[in-house]
DNA sequence: CAAGCCAAGCCAAGCACGGT
DNA sequence: ACCGTGCTTGGCTTGGCTTG
């Protein structure tokens, strides 16, 4: 037995069985009681946390809420969790690349040469396709007081990139809930200079710290702000049934509630992706009528009356070289 | 005070490994 | 095959602590 293995089986033996002198240890594993003084030292070393006791009724003890992860994982679980590091990786957590790879790497050095090959190439088989946007990149180390001032419920100072201005501004703002979609991560919190809800995306945040202060500002039931790209509304549609069918595992049409009238289909539901819902309606004019809200209508109403204004006398061609002009 | 146990130092043997 | 080196292990010893 190779010197780990018997520094491991002692720390099993001891979180199984309580107290055990070390003549009893040197005779479960056949050394000398030398060897197992020599292993609860380098042990001790490790801050593995064994507890000695002197004289009659001694022995050794292992601290009970010492815990030892010993995980043994079959070739199917470690092709399950590549599978979820490489699905986690198209999530682009910021600044942890590299960590994807140590991981990946961790979990391939477990098996054997040949397999190892085999795994790898059963992952490149598989592919993940859910970015939407292509991130800008990130500051380094964005994600590390974002996490910070949600362990200690602290505020963060950010320097915040507007693209549509060409300007950067500088913030106070208490984090609620960091979050991916769209592609992207977005950071949803309280903006102490707008006193209102607002979410920053990761990839225009130029700097972040944390305002180390106690008792800063977190509340979770923040009313939406009146512009909110996402803000929630709901919307009646009538759809072509074949068109509903292939859109209604869509995640916007999620919780919809539908009813059939005169072979089309009455959809209402609530979400806060107002862009899908108008892109359905201008791309299927034939097969969607948008029907509520008032607001919504006016807006589609507005957006076909600048687009046949734009495109009325437009042959091909023509636009591309009104603007080379 | 004796018995039982841990702690640690010293030395030697055995073994694996790399270099010649 | 031989040798040197480093690591691991065992045996012996001394000392300290706790308990009955």
């Amino acid at each position: 037995m190779k010197k780990t293995e018997r520094q491991n089986g002692i720390i099993h033996l001891l979180r199984m069985r309580k107290k055990m002198t070390a003549k009893e240890l040197a005779d479960y594993f056949d050394v000398s009681e030398r060897t197992i003084y020599r292993d609860i030292d380098a042990l001790s070393q490790l801050r593995v946390p064994i507890i000695s006791y002197e004289g009659l009724g001694g022995g050794y003890e292992i601290d009970s809420s010492y815990f030892m992860p010993s995980i043994k994982l079959s070739e199917q679980e470690i092709l399950m969790l590549l599978m979820v590091l490489k699905a986690g990786e198209e999530f682009r957590i910021p600044n942890m690349a590299a960590d994807y790879n140590l991981l990946s790497g961790k979990l391939l050095n477990v098996l054997p040469d040949e397999e190892r090959q085999k795994a790898s190439q059963v992952i490149s088989h598989i592919n993940f396709d859910i970015l939407r946007i292509i991130p800008m990149g990130y500051a380094e180390d964005v994600l590390k007081p974002i996490l910070e001032a949600f362990w200690k419920s602290c505020d963060l100072q950010l320097s915040y990139y507007h693209p549509e201005r060409n300007t950067t501004e500088t913030r106070r703002f208490s984090p609620i809930e960091l979050q991916f979609g769209d592609g992207g991560w977005y950071i949803n919190g309280y903006c102490h200079l707008r006193k209102e809800k607002r979410t920053f995306r990761l990839d225009r945040i130029e700097s972040i710290t944390c305002v180390d202060e106690k008792n800063c500002f977190i509340n979770r039931e923040l009313p939406e702000p009146e512009h909110d790209k996402f803000r929630w509304n709901t919307y009646e549609l009538m759809l072509d049934p074949a068109l509903y069918r292939i859109i209604r595992d869509d995640v916007y049409l999620q919780n919809a509630m539908t009813r059939s009238i005169d072979n089309k289909i009455h959809l209402t539901v609530r979400t806060p992706y107002k862009d899908e819902i108008c892109k359905l309606v201008l791309c299927h004019p034939e097969k969607v009528t948008a029907l509520k809200p008032e607001e919504f209508l006016e807006e589609i109403k507005q957006l076909s009356v600048t687009l046949s204004g734009k495109y009325q006398n437009i042959t091909p061609g023509s636009l591309a070289d009104e603007e080379i002009n």
